[in-house]
DNA sequence: TCTGGGGTCCTAGGACCC
DNA sequence: TCTGGGGTCCTAGGACCC
């Protein structure tokens, strides 16, 4: 079905030459690699015994049963003798640099899925790079050796057989899904393997009596998306029938950026949530800004104190990423949901995100710039508008302080 | 006994335009 | 005064993924 060994056979149509790289435990292994204390001992990343989540467990805590996101409590349950870490983003972000650089010295054509994992086709390599059983082996040593991380790949025709494998490597392997093999790969897995399936949808189809991705595949079409709608039930169909032609595409961008900040059960008045909202508001539109994007539509996440959930959202007429207008519209958005806020019996989360992204097509002018130079500014975006016609040019002036218009904006 | 922070995609109803 | 279809955009919610 799956093999490690070079003289496989490969027969059928098409070739297995989308890889899916995704590496073990990230957060853990980051850890354990730069605490050698840490090695070989069950760990989790950002709970503690009293609680908190895991965002990560090491194999050692998984193999006794630690999830993520598994409340601390549960997890020192099962694993009394679990070492706890604080996270360290910044060292987190700075392996992924580094891994996504070796994905990018192996093929130009790689689509990042999160912080740990990417799809990349090696399809066009075989004459310079050799076939992707070898091209897979040399970039797990690669990640391994340079960046001392432990990385498993999966190898198929599609993406979502590579995302299987890779599951199905798991930890620290290399698996291929021959083409003449697929079939028998696929049929037998959970229905929980499939891509969409999650929670509700799992239990919806195994009422249903369907379980394995077999089952899925030998159910009518439209039965399938009476059950679980247009969309999903075409999707199901399609991959349980290991239809699957999605492309691997390069240089995907995001649609919103947001932040978020859990409360905890204290009520917080209506001014110190201007403060959380604005410290959201701010790192939010910085982002955007590192980001050269900006966004138009405005979305509040709450969480109420009885788990409840409600988003409230609201578009601008074009894209900015100035942090003015975004909170004044976030604001907005506050004070027209305070009546269900103060209903729900409080926050005990808030977030902030900016969605509609467009390319802003815009040159950030990094002009260090004060109130008396904001005339400046002007002349330069005519400058701008001059040379590019600039039918969409924005100009995004309040990126600093504005102490006179009372908005205590953090520096940028 | 209640959990984080970052995202994506789909659905459905209403407003509005032609 | 009543009636149609098609399309887009907006908002809110839900499911899902890592």
């Amino acid at each position: 079905m799956f093999v490690d060994e070079r003289d496989a056979p490969r027969v059928g149509k098409g070739l297995a030459t989308i890889l899916h790289a995704d590496l073990d435990s990230f957060y853990a292994s980051v850890e354990q690699r730069d605490d050698p204390s840490l090695r070989g001992r069950p760990l989790a990343v950002g709970a503690r015994p009293t609680g908190g989540v895991v965002l990560a467990a090491s194999y050692e805590a998984k193999a006794m049963g630690v999830r993520t996101p598994m409340n601390g409590r549960d997890a020192w349950k099962l694993c009394p003798h679990m070492v706890s870490v604080r996270p360290r983003f910044e060292a987190y972000t700075e392996a992924s640099r580094a891994v996504f650089e070796i994905f990018d010295d192996t093929t130009p054509i790689v689509e990042g899925i999160s912080i740990d994992e990417a799809f990349l086709d090696v399809g066009g390599l075989r004459r310079l790079s050799g076939p992707p059983i070898d091209i897979a082996s040399r970039l797990r040593d690669r990640v391994r050796t340079d960046v001392g991380l432990p990385i498993t790949v999966g190898v198929a025709r599609t993406k979502f057989l590579a995302k299987v494998a890779s599951g199905v490597g798991k930890p620290d392997g290399l698996l291929v899904v021959e083409p003449d093999r697929e079939l028998e790969f696929l049929h037998p897995l959970p229905i929980e393997k499939l891509w969409g399936v999650g929670a509700v949808t799992s239990e919806k189809l195994r009422a249903r009596g369907i379980h394995t991705v077999a089952d899925v595949a030998s159910l009518d079409g439209e039965v399938l998306v009476g059950l679980v709608g247009r969309a999903m039930g075409r999707q199901l169909a399609a991959l349980s029938h290991n239809v699957d032609a999605r492309r691997v595409r390069t240089g995907v961008r995001r649609g919103s950026i947001g932040s978020q900040q859990a409360l905890g059960r204290a009520r917080r008045d209506r001014r110190e949530l201007d403060e959380v909202l604005l410290r959201l508001v701010d790192r939010v539109t910085r982002r955007m800004r590192n980001a050269d994007r900006a966004g138009r539509t405005v979305t509040l996440r709450f969480r109420f104190d009885d788990f409840g959930r409600a988003t409230r959202s609201s578009s601008l007429p074009g894209p900015t990423a100035a942090t003015t207008p975004l909170l004044e519209v976030a604001r907005a958005l506050l004070d027209a949901a305070w009546p269900l806020v103060e209903e729900r019996g409080g926050l005990t989360l808030l977030g902030f995100t900016v969605g509609n992204l467009d390319d802003t097509g815009t040159v950030q002018l990094a002009l260090p710039f004060t109130r008396s130079a904001e005339t400046g500014l002007d002349t330069a975006v005519d400058a701008v508008r001059d040379k590019f016609g600039g039918a969409s040019l924005t100009r995004a002036s309040t990126l600093g302080s504005d102490p006179e218009a009372g908005v205590p904006l953090l520096p940028d």
